[in-house]
DNA sequence: TCCTGGAACGTTACCGCTAACATCGCGGCA
DNA sequence: TGCCGCGATGTTAGCGGTAACGTTCCAGGA
């Protein structure tokens, strides 16, 4: 007895019905232009009719490509990466790759999972939110021959396409301009700290010591980010240097709360404290003071790596490279 | 010549090593109690060695189940359909599923086409983020025979599984509890005007009308709800309806963007103004004054259309049902 | 008239895995 | 001793496509 098929509409069907072999109708698919336009027109109506719906696994099995590429981001609900997915997705899209999304929830354990998994799913290239991997996860891309952009921070080693904007420069560059702006002790706070996040606090840690101010007022925390710890790391810092005059938030989450913090507490921003975020979401030009922050240029990333990634697909030759997106500082009513 | 090889590690190759068929390595994978202990450690073994990933095309091809869900979403960077996202994720991926993620941007005929593509890529079910579809996209998924749920919104005719809130209910709740709390002239702001949007909306109006109240002071624009936006709508109320002394945001971001703007006009909130939003994110409970909102079970949802999903795919027949996950009125500073 | 070449379509052999059924070997029991 | 039953493993035949190569047919040039 044969194998049950699916019941699913198969090439077979449409061939049957229009009288011709299925490898025409492949091909009537996939290279129009080498059927007549009669039998062209005719199984194109049969596939209308049948609601045919073509079986990708069937077909990437066979080709080898799956047209879909695969997309790991450490968290969904950031908007940061939402921006970044928004602008790799547009770009694979009219490639004719579909994008598919995993979360790693900041760990590279978890990376490393999600690359098995996407490898198994025959995956034709991925998309990282970092350039920090668990050696295995090398191992596994390398050894899978796939285009791997990099995205979010720069390296100097990359696997092989990165994209991304220098976070300790724009550390650096925030912290410049809050001491161009006058302020003297100016404080960090960071929460989950992450690779990126670090390199931020070296860049603020950069900026300070070289105008020989004090880097004491730093708070950091390894607890997700959230409105509300923002408002609950200012108060710490508050409650620990009472004289600080400027906070640089380490994403513009906690910037948010510490102005809500700030408002509650009665405290002038920038009177009293000045704020400043980094990413440059929405939120930062909607509040009251508005938030002076770095602005990423996330999208930006997102359609470069498409592109970058797209180019690989179609054959370009692999060797690393770099591409540095920059930053923009932007100061606003918080400082 | 045979066709190339994809140069990856296959059962064959485990096999081969190991010195069995492939089906018993296939058979060590998928039913490791059938297969004697001393060869399955050895099968393991090789696996190790040789760095073997399964090719799950191959196998839902062969199986004809790809052991993958999608879970459609309007937009991927609002965050209560993150929520929503998690509790799907968490419950699938127990149960052995992959998530894939598609959003439609709101809109139908979008859903419809990315129904289309996961169609082709072979998924076992969907979690759709609505009860409303084009006629071919359901037409689709009735002939497909997979299980599906609709969440978000609750509806008489579910095309399989509902699990949702009767989000007129909901609005009709908010409205109650701001006349309770003796506000008379009582707007409603609303962006997007999506279905569920217009459903809290016919809620509002319920509310008001019941208790004989004008339902005037209603300000909607199909443009996507933002934060400033939230502003803008606000501004525009208050020349309109300068009398106006509380305002139902149909969303949290809507409400927030309008507590900033009232912060930017020296407004008094809730004294010269009360606000509402609408699901209850973190922001609403940071803000100074923290919002009242109507908080959703957005993740609860998720669970459930997890939980229920997973039923159907292990066999549980068909059987339209709804799911009521409820909702809870949270007053705050703001009213 | 014959030959040639290319457009249009067909045949074959896989891609890597699994369902279904077949086989083998061995202990236990009549 | 011979047969049965069952656990452990193997064989076969696909799943639904596509790459590579083959065939057919007809126009056009020598």
């Amino acid at each position: 007895m044969p194998r049950r098929s699916s019941g699913r509409v198969t090439l077979q069907d449409i061939a049957e019905r229009v009288g011709v072999s299925k490898v025409t109708v492949s091909r009537a698919l996939r290279e129009p232009q080498r059927v007549s336009e009669t039998l062209r027109l005719r199984i194109e109506e049969a596939i209308e009719v049948l609601d045919y719906i073509p079986n990708r696994q069937a077909g990437a099995l066979s080709s080898g490509r799956s047209l879909s590429v695969a997309l790991l981001v450490p968290s969904i609900s950031n908007s940061v990466f939402s921006d970044v997915q928004r602008g790799v997705d547009e770009g694979l899209r009219e490639a004719g790759y579909q994008v598919l999304i995993g979360h790693t929830g900041y760990s590279i354990l978890e990376e490393e999972r999600l690359i098995d998994t996407f490898l198994a799913y025959g995956v034709d290239g991925f998309v990282l939110s970092s350039t920090r991997h668990t050696d295995h996860a090398q191992r596994l891309l390398t050894r899978a021959r796939l285009p791997v952009v990099e995205t979010m921070e720069l390296t100097e080693t990359p696997l092989d396409i990165n994209v991304g904007l220098d976070q300790r420069a724009a550390g650096r560059a925030i912290g410049e301009a809050l001491i161009a702006a006058g302020y003297r002790r100016i404080g960090f706070c960071g929460a989950r700290l992450d690779y990126r996040v670090q390199l931020r606090l070296a860049g603020w840690e950069d900026a300070l010591k070289e105008a020989g101010l004090s880097t004491q007022r730093c708070q950091t925390t390894p607890r997700p980010s959230s409105y509300r710890l923002g408002g609950e790391l200012l108060s710490a810092m508050l409650e620990r240097w009472p004289d600080m005059d400027a906070v640089f938030c380490c994403n513009d989450d906690l910037a948010a709360g510490a102005l809500f913090e700030c408002q509650r507490r009665r405290l002038d921003v920038p009177g009293q404290l000045a704020l400043a975020g980094f990413n440059g979401l929405d939120i930062t030009d909607a509040t009251w003071p508005t938030l002076t922050t770095v602005v990423t240029p996330r999208r930006a990333i997102g359609e470069r790596a498409a592109s970058t990634l797209i180019a690989r697909l179609r054959g370009q030759p692999r060797e690393p490279c770099r591409h540095d997106m920059g930053f923009e500082i932007v100061l606003r009513q918080s400082t």
